[in-house]
DNA sequence: TAGTGGTCTAGACCACTCA
DNA sequence: GAGTGGTCTAGACCACTAG
């Protein structure tokens, strides 16, 4: 009940708009999330503004500590408030959701085109002599897809566990190398990504200053296209959290596909867990 | 501590796996969820089996009620774990993903040629004589993609809300009809959908039997193609979870997309937020 | 040092389901 | 009525940031 106003604008009576229902079938928690992202909606706090911090929104409201953190912490899954351990809580700012016009350009060129800068950093190269085949591929395989995240060392988590189904090249037996790797668009972090490919293809030292195929072609001469690509949505675990920069389950856009020669061969599969806070991805739906 | 297998199938030991570090970095939910989640990957729990109480889990590792249901809540918005109220918790089943071949078919015939069946029901139709156009949205229209919700009435949450950005049909100015309906696959939520369409060629009474296209077609022999598709991911409100049967903060496939004749004219922008459980969305992309 | 968010506890009450 | 999950409280301690 002190004077907040140090520095920080004065923001809107909180608590003032209208009281918790205690009654009403609604929790008070989404009460209090949609009471404080409509002031964010009604433009009374603006991006980078300071929110008043739990204890005060608590008193606020007339409600414990904890039940402030919940609602707080759905609108931090969802993008709308950013929190600083130790400073405080802010209005997030809009980030821009690029629409990406996904067809046979890279995610570095497609970029460029419009002016933005994509940084790309290789996390882990690993060569699997034995690679996952139908039938063969242990239970851990599929844990991804179930939501499961491994609770040991991060890095253990290789390209099955992204993939989540069995896989092989049929016209490339023999040992595969998996890439991970991390993409920045504008120096913010837009992807944690998984890439397997044919040991026989794999460049030697990809350093992630070009596209993995870019450098496939550099190295060998084939030329890998798209031919399909597959959408769906996931939680962020605590790794994608801490690669993203994003909070444990913020929304991803799942992205998996298979590049191919031009005969067709399979020589690549990937896997792009994107920011789907920042991604749109545009693809041209042929009649 | 007393005995728990009155019917259902004892549980694995939980808690005696490994005892909770309270002063290492990783918050001791985060290692419960992993803890419960390894036991359902390395299939000592099945889908279907009942996990313990939440008492029951508490007292076996030592911890709060609240530190398990922080961990509970994890699994279930990813949709490992599914609760019910009064009962108990369970392994959920495993959902397929489907996978769309989304070219110019629509959904009914899509899954209908994979032996799967649709419903779809309309929820409510609604004509805007002043549609939204590019400056003069209000600011509700970019609340959803700020994550922010309505907190009044769902129902009042129009495809302005649902689309984010402005639109407009050049080609067809006046008013405009939107549609909000639910699709099933199996008798399963699917999505909760919008389109809006020019009033001039809006079905007089679609009833959701047959695609909304087909109905526009039926009706006034304009056929809509889709030109392109664009994908992103969010997190599921409380009014799509109350549709889609899943846990508010669960993951949703967002796709939105533009319907245009043969002259490239648009004549229908559509919103879906389909289960990211369910959907794996297939675009074939051309060369 | 003061203030902030991050974590965890013990306990309470309620709504719901089922025997 | 017993057992379950859903909600909320009051309080504690910690880690972090900044003046």
């Amino acid at each position: 009940m002190s004077d907040p106003s140090v520095g920080q604008p004065q923001p809107v009576a909180f608590g003032a708009s209208r009281p918790m229902l205690r009654a009403g079938g609604v929790p008070v928690w989404q009460q209090l999330r949609a009471d404080i992202a409509r002031q964010i909606e009604d433009g009374a706090l603006a991006p980078g503004d300071a929110l008043p911090s739990e204890a005060a929104l608590a008193a606020a409201y007339g409600v414990s500590r904890l039940t402030v953190r919940r609602a707080l912490a759905d609108l931090v899954r969802a993008g709308t408030v950013r929190t600083e351990h130790g400073v405080g809580s802010f209005v997030a700012a809009q980030t821009l959701r690029h629409r990406i016009d996904d067809g046979q350009l890279s995610l570095l060129e497609s970029m460029a085109k419009q002016g933005h800068t994509v940084r790309q950093r290789v996390l882990d190269v690993r060569q699997v002599d034995d690679p996952g085949v139908p039938g063969t591929l242990p239970p851990a395989a599929t844990a991804e897809a179930a939501g499961i995240w491994p609770s040991g060392d991060p890095a253990v988590a290789g390209f099955a566990a992204a993939w989540g189904e069995p896989y092989r090249f049929t016209s490339f037996p023999g040992p595969v190398v998996e890439y991970r790797y991390l993409r920045w668009v504008d120096e913010l972090p837009w992807s944690v990504s998984f890439a397997v490919v044919p040991a026989a293809l794999a460049p030697p030292s990809w350093d992630g200053t070009n596209s993995l195929f870019a450098a496939i072609f550099e190295a060998h001469g084939v030329k890998a296209w798209r031919d399909e690509r597959r959408f769906s949505a996931v939680l962020a675990t605590p790794d994608d959290a801490a690669w993203l920069e994003v909070p444990v389950g913020a929304p991803l856009l799942l992205l998996r596909g298979t590049n191919s020669d031009s005969a067709g061969r399979a020589l690549a599969h990937i896997v792009h867990r994107i920011r789907g806070d920042r991604a749109e991805y545009g693809v041209r739906v042929p009649r």
